[in-house]
Formats: structure tokens, C-alpha cells, sequence
DNA sequence: ATCTTATGGGTTATTAATGAGTCATTTTAT
DNA sequence: ATAAAATGACTCATTAATAACCCATAAGAT
């Protein structure tokens, strides 16, 4: 039905956010890219990048991490095998573990 | 005017957010949370968050950003006081950097 | 200085993301 | 085994994100 109309942020999101993109700007200057250019390769409008150098909460992850990854900007500070391999690791971990939560009003066993 | 429809998204940005998910995932359940109650947690709706720890591209990173800070899960490799020290540290540089990119040659990097 | 162009900051039409709901299935506890 | 609850996987209506413009200004080169 209807939605909420405004969303609310931690600092720390809000600071991790401009943080990347500080980051994705340098990492386009440095690489002497045009706003422009560097949109169009990554297959988005200049004014989404211009967003994503604002640190806009706003935009999908998916295009600030494929401008990230274009730039040479490490994810989870990995690379592209080591990324592979964690995520890897990773899959395995989830089979193990539980697959439903149980919310514990009694989540330790304190009858001893 | 009109908009292009799909996106095409590199190995390494699927990767990163697919690990992402899961890391949100298995914080959630370290944590003993349900996903109505993170979500809930989080202002968002537990079908945004079961996309989230999916790892789909088309989330917003403000959304996803703020479940992993929620669980505690470090962006950068940083807590809160590194983060805002880096980011500090950050808007310096750019005041140094150029304001406007003139394009030279051209400079890629997308070897990832 | 002039000229060229990249950038910032808007506006608008359209597409996509989101919230809310339902239902079936799975999981966990009893 | 049974029950209760969490999860997965869909829909659909509504809102928000995005692309494509626009213009004004600032930045860089000559």
C-alpha cells in the first residue's frame, strides 16, 4: 500500500558513504576521466554520477560498486580472486548455520 | 526522456555484493535477529532485506548500508572513529585535487 | 585576456525500487 | 507428530531513482 516517505541515516552509514565517494572522484581524476566518460563506461547518466560522488544513500549499490570496480576501487579490500575465494568461504559458512531464527525472549538456557 | 532497461554488471561488483548479503545474513543470525525484527530495526521491509541479502545490484546503498551498520559489520575496514577520521583526511585531498578533468590520451583500468 | 569545456544544479518524463500483502514451505520447538 | 513461527517467493500499488535535458558558472588551456 502507501510508503513511508522519508528514511533516516547513522552518521556512520552517512560518513561511509561520503567516503566512497571521495574515493570514486579521486579514483576518476587520477585516472583522468571525464564525468561524462566515466558515466557512459559504466553505462550510467552523468547526474547519477554526480550523485554517487555526493555520497547520495539514494542510489542503487549496484551502479556505485560497478563505478567503483571500474576504477580499480577494492570492495572489502580485495581483489577480484580474493574476493572470488571469500565469497566462496562464505557460501559454505551459510550452509551451516541455522536457516530459521528463533527471536529468544529465552536464547540462553538459564535453568541450571 | 525514455530510459534504457537493463544493466549489465561486472563479476567482481556481483561478487561483492553477493558477499555482502551474506555477511548481513550471518550477522543477523549472530545476532538472533529475525528478519522482521532487522528490518523493522532498520525502517525498511523485510522484502527489501531478504534482496539485500540476496545481493541484488538494484537495492539502495543507503538501505544496505545502514543494515550492515546496524549488525555492526565495518565499511572500510573502519569503525565509527576511523571512519570519520579518514573521511576528514579525505575532503582535504580533494580540496587539493583538480576542480575539472581535461581529457588526454585515455587511461583505463578494467582488469579486475 | 578569450575560448572551450567540464562541472554544478536544477527540471521533467519515465522506469525501477520499495512496502505491503498473500500463500506455501521450511524450520524450530514442544 | 503437532504446532507455531520464520522464511522464500511471488504479486501489485505507489513512491522514488534514473536519464535526458537545460542553463549558468567555473575551470583549464591557449
Amino acid at each position: 500500500m502507501p510508503k513511508p516517505i522519508t528514511r533516516t541515516y547513522s552518521r556512520y552509514t552517512l560518513n561511509a558513504l561520503a567516503l566512497m565517494g571521495n574515493q570514486i572522484r579521486e579514483g576518476r581524476i587520477a585516472a583522468n576521466f571525464t564525468a561524462d566518460a566515466l558515466a557512459q563506461r559504466a553505462g550510467i547518466s552523468r547526474s547519477l554520477l554526480q550523485r554517487i560522488e555526493k555520497g547520495d544513500p539514494g542510489c542503487t549499490i549496484g551502479a556505485v560498486f560497478e563505478v567503483a570496480a571500474i576504477l580499480g576501487i577494492p570492495l572489502f579490500e580485495a581483489d577480484s580472486k580474493i574476493l572470488t575465494t571469500r565469497l566462496a568461504y562464505s557460501n559454505e559458512k551459510q550452509a551451516l548455520l541455522p536457516k530459521a531464527v528463533r527471536p529468544s525472549g529465552r536464547a540462553v538456557k538459564d535453568d541450571f
